[in-house]
DNA sequence: CTCATTGCAAATGGTTTGCATTGGG
DNA sequence: CCCAATGCAAACCATTTGCAATGAG
């Protein structure tokens, strides 16, 4: 099994196929170096687009199997195309710049205890969450 | 204008059309007394079809209509079909189980702190944000 | 060898749109 | 009356699926 540390922060990715039981084939090496190519998020057409020799299906069911796999996120702005984004931390949350849609990620100690504190207020089991910010980032900023 | 108060948290949504300038006409009328029949939200699939008389892209166009005026929320379980909740509160955030779509909302003082305190740990200006939990309600839960 | 994976093209599901008709104000 | 709103059917867009061909282990 494949352990070389490839990044720091990111979990390497060929080795979570192969740990999960799947194989590692050429389109799927080739979809997670698009991937790793892309730090701010993407969506499947530009994955799809920037591929030309895999088609379409293979990288939806690649993306798929990521995100089942927990490396990857899905995430959808308002009337917007969903994009996707690896995921570094282990728990994290998403900000999405509402002009140029760039993905980025950030780990708040004040939300994990509030995110303990909530369940009194809710009533049923909390088993997720889905939280977003959305932000004009520093290019697209006032 | 119409100024009724047909029930005490929600707003008034046939006012809400005139208000904005819409027309007030006998399908726009029939949805909205749809909507109000399901406080635990719907599905724009569950609207068209107990609407048979109503076109289905009428639907769609007074959804879109309500949504512009933020009295009505969209919001989407990973993988399922987008359900809307009509919004009790002027701010809240949505409770959805997992199991049967039941759309909750709640207003929590600890998450307006939050929200405040949050945008010091946040590259950008914050101009929204989309906070779900995803719960299994007291009717499904365990 | 064999079964997981792929490519292709057709199907799907949610939503939108063009256009002629209808009906509120 | 007139333009906003509707119905219909076709268009759209992201995504999924059936099936025969391919290729990783």
């Amino acid at each position: 099994m494949t352990t070389s540390a490839r990044t720091s922060t990111r979990p390497d990715l060929i080795a979570i196929l192969e740990n999960n039981g799947f194989r590692v084939t050429g389109p799927r090496i080739e979809i997670i170096k698009c991937l790793e190519k892309h730090p701010d998020g993407f969506t499947a057409e530009e994955v799809a687009e920037s591929l030309s020799q895999v088609s379409r299906a293979t990288v939806f069911r690649t993306l798929k199997l990521l995100l089942g796999a927990n490396v990857l996120c899905r995430l959808a702005l308002p009337g917007g195309t969903p994009r996707y984004s690896l995921s570094r931390e282990e728990h994290h949350h998403h900000t999405v710049c509402v002009n140029c849609g760039k993905v980025g990620e950030f780990k708040a100690s004040t939300m994990e205890r509030l995110l303990r504190a909530i369940g009194s207020e809710i009533p049923g089991e909390i088993v997720g969450h889905n939280i977003e910010f959305h932000i004009l980032c520093n290019t697209c900023g006032p």
